[in-house]
DNA sequence: CGCGCCGTTGACCATGATCAAGGGGAGTGG
DNA sequence: CCACTCCCCTTGATCATGGTCAACGGCGCG
């Protein structure tokens, strides 16, 4: 239970500049019950602290010792993974997602989390005997479930990456975007963009140029207008049928 | 702590047939911190049962309640996801891996597990209950670290899939099963792959057409050997440089 | 023996990567 | 205030990787 607020406090700005964008209430976050759990009875929470980000900011960085679980409450977080100097994003995380928890059991950071915009999030100050051994079993089921999402989630990503075209990943990223944020305009789902075009196509897996003129197709198409960070979505059920895998008539047959 | 020995028993099949390959004993399987706290005094535990399936029965199925975590200890598993009659390999599993982790907190299975080979597996019975709330924390850090290593696992098969061309994957792929049974003859590592070419190409997502053209290539410049479901690492050293993904020199820049 | 599945190979072609170039906006220094 | 730079976004031209279609031999099985 013992934590030192040191130097790795300096990322943790009060100032007070208000965000322009709406911020997820507690009762909407993935960590809801874990904050709840470490804070039982009084309203005050030793472990957890609110913070705010300006777009570019670290949160961690790969090979980092494990010091806790973020929750993102407004803004958007990107995880990269460094190989060989060439950055791999990893994913995206939105208000409500979590972010570092796959270093709860490691001990040690896998990837680098940057701020996107400016973001606030929840720090969730955890060592690793205390996330893994020492917690109330609440505590562990919570972590469990929420680590088991974020397999799941990744486990639907692969198979993205393995069965779509470069037109159904960003018909996929977008849908999932606006689901994100379900603001359904008169005019069609609007979607202000945090990221780069280079790290949504990075993540996506498809090159910055694909990734442009698809944008282009789709807006020729009538699906979505497209002005460089923000996007309109205009005909969701028709992207969604772009999203649906092609209906491959194979049938599982049984034999090793 | 109730378990009915009913119908799902089933598949516990007490045959003596012997299997033709090297079993992993419980000291090299990853779940055994797990097995020992759900039996921490009496060497007799009512939670694990060995069972032993013939190619191409199942596991389970997706959409089954969860009922428990499979070890496996000699053989191999295919999971599988079923989209629009489109199966997905999701993952392969060999001995000393776990099957099902990611239904521990859903309660449900989301994959169909199927055994490539005659396998022998632990099948850990649990109820969702117990793996989440009413487990030991022993127990419970276990499942944290072994969703945890999952979760690294399919991140860096999402990393292999962005980035890695169809002869990198190949690449890849082997070496990991080569990893996994390292027996490096004189003249090469030798692999006998339990599972067919069309699992192989769906994994890596890829189609079987270039599976086999990509690994005559490689068989034609000295890799390998490969005749049907034997083969034989011929350069080890070569294929790790052939999966070593190609260096960009693009700098990772800080703003959003 | 016929059927179905597996592995393989050939021919063709579409998707999407790469290379090249240019406009626009933000930040910086003269 | 302007010149300069850097990065982001976009578009065009070209080409390679790899997907699709088709066909065939081998093998196990009913």
């Amino acid at each position: 239970m013992t934590k030192q607020t040191t130097a790795s406090d300096r990322w943790l700005q009060e100032n007070i500049t208000p965000l322009g964008q709406a911020r997820v209430p507690c009762r909407q976050c993935s960590m809801q019950a874990v904050c709840d759990t470490l804070a039982p009875e009084d309203g005050i929470n030793p472990h957890v602290r609110r913070g705010r980000l300006g777009g570019g900011q670290l949160l961690f960085q790969a090979g980092d010792t494990f010091h806790g679980v973020y929750a993102v409450t407004a803004g958007a977080v990107k995880t990269i993974a460094m190989l060989d100097k060439d950055p791999q994003v990893v994913d995206f995380h939105f208000p409500g997602d979590t972010v570092g928890l796959d270093a709860v059991d490691s001990g040690v950071y896998t990837y680098t989390a940057r701020a996107l915009t400016e973001t606030l999030v929840c720090r969730v100050d955890l060592s690793q005997a205390e996330s893994l051994g020492e917690g109330f079993p609440v505590f562990q089921s919570e972590m469990i479930r929420l680590i088991g999402e974020q397999l799941r989630h990744e486990q639907s990503l692969s198979i993205l990456l393995r069965k779509q075209s470069a037109e159904q990943r960003i018909a996929t990223f977008l849908l999932s975007l606006a689901g994100a944020s379900m603001w359904s305009q008169p005019r069609g789902v609007e979607l202000q963009l945090p990221m780069a075009r280079k790290d949504i196509a990075n993540y996506l897996g498809v090159a910055v140029e694909t990734l442009c003129r698809l944008f282009k197709r789709m807006q020729d198409e009538g699906l979505l207008e497209s002005d460089g960070r923000f996007v309109r979505l205009l005909d969701v059920a028709a992207l969604k049928e772009l999203a649906r895998p092609a209906e491959r008539h194979e049938e599982e047959a049984c034999p090793a």
